[in-house]
DNA sequence: AAATATACATACCTTTCGGTATTTATTATC
DNA sequence: GATAATAAATACCGAAAGGTATGTATATTT
């Protein structure tokens, strides 16, 4: 097995490398976007050299699409606990906003979310990157229609509820407070238009 | 006076040229952002060289400075004739509801909310543009304010409501129904998350 | 231990970037 | 009609961009 040293005779297997890469470039990515960052701004953040990053990826979209997918499965796998944790439909719904609540400080640290940012950036200019960014929003958007049509087959939400416009709503919320909170730096307002979407959950 | 001919003999003042390539250079900074939008791309649009956008701006970022206001005042005189046919402030809030409602299609082709997309990508680089775009959310915001507070005052909306916490799920809803309609391009989730939010200003 | 494969660094390439100094063409002024 | 002022084009600059070909040190294989 190979040794993590890194620098000049790291000699790290390419699968390790490119993993160390995607992570040491994953804020910088998700902070300064597509174009804002630039090849020397991977190599300060790698400590390697674009040699060793073009040995390990196609290009700089392969690289902004690897590092999307990294922080897509790092904010579902913080997601994922709080709505394992509930047994009813409304209490899961409830608890992915608690999620969003707590997690609120790291968000602000990794450059805010994700998936908006490369939403915004890539809808004309990177069609790799928005690929992802939509299917990763599309997923989100089925797994809160799925958890709705349960609730409604269950009789603990109202059958008058739209899945589909609700998972729209339920997103447009989050990623909105998202967007305000974090240019305006307003926790408070995050927390209230957070809250209003539980006690809206709540009465579903 | 000068006439506008364009071309290496037009001879137009700075002014004109100016706004000129302010209008001409809108769309363009407004999809493909401050970086991904480049001096040939404005060559291109403008059919100008860079001498004479230089001639007429500082820099790079002062034009793009100078478009986000550009955009910002366009939404600004698009939307004000929709509230001002109304007498009440429930009436008026909804009116702006229904601007976005009637703007979706004009939305898109210009590549989406100018403060939404501005905000996303300026946060980490390119400050004087952040700036701008987060006084136009303040401002905003503020007139949203203003009005459930005027509401508040009148007796037409019960004073249970905290106006910035309202005024922050308004423009969430909306900002947020923005990215996720214009990236699963599906019109009808956009009319009906909004179509809720007027059911919810009513109800207020 | 020699040969091979691996993994990263070095050095270099072309293109394009943002930006500027200069020139040319037109218009306004006297 | 000569002069001055204006406005845009031309031509150019150094730097940085993304990307590649080659070199070199280490690890594995036999």
């Amino acid at each position: 097995m190979y040794i993590c040293r890194m620098g000049r005779n790291s000699h790290i297997p390419a699968a390790d490398t490119q993993h160390f890469i995607i992570e040491k470039s994953s804020v910088i990515f998700n902070k300064k976007g597509f174009f804002g960052t630039s090849l020397s701004d991977l190599e300060k953040a790698t400590g390697l050299t674009k040699g060793s990053i073009y040995a390990n990826f196609k290009d700089k979209e392969d690289v902004s699409v690897r590092v999307f997918e990294y922080n897509y499965q790092q904010l579902k796998e913080a997601l994922s606990p709080y709505p394992n944790k509930e047994k009813s439909i409304k209490g899961k719904l409830k608890a992915c906003v608690d999620f969003y609540l707590d997690f609120y400080p790291k968000l602000l640290e990794r450059g805010g979310c994700a998936i908006q940012n490369s939403l915004v950036e890539s809808d004309d200019t990177n069609p790799a990157l928005f690929q992802k960014a939509k299917e990763a929003l599309l997923s989100w958007k089925h797994s809160i229609i799925h958890l709705v049509e349960t609730g409604i087959e269950n009789k603990e939400i109202s059958n008058t509820i739209v899945a589909s416009d609700f998972a729209t709503y339920f997103i447009a919320i989050i990623e909105g407070s998202i967007l305000i909170a974090k240019s305006l730096n307003d926790r408070p307002g995050f927390n209230a238009t957070l809250n209003k979407l539980k006690a809206e959950i709540e009465g579903l």
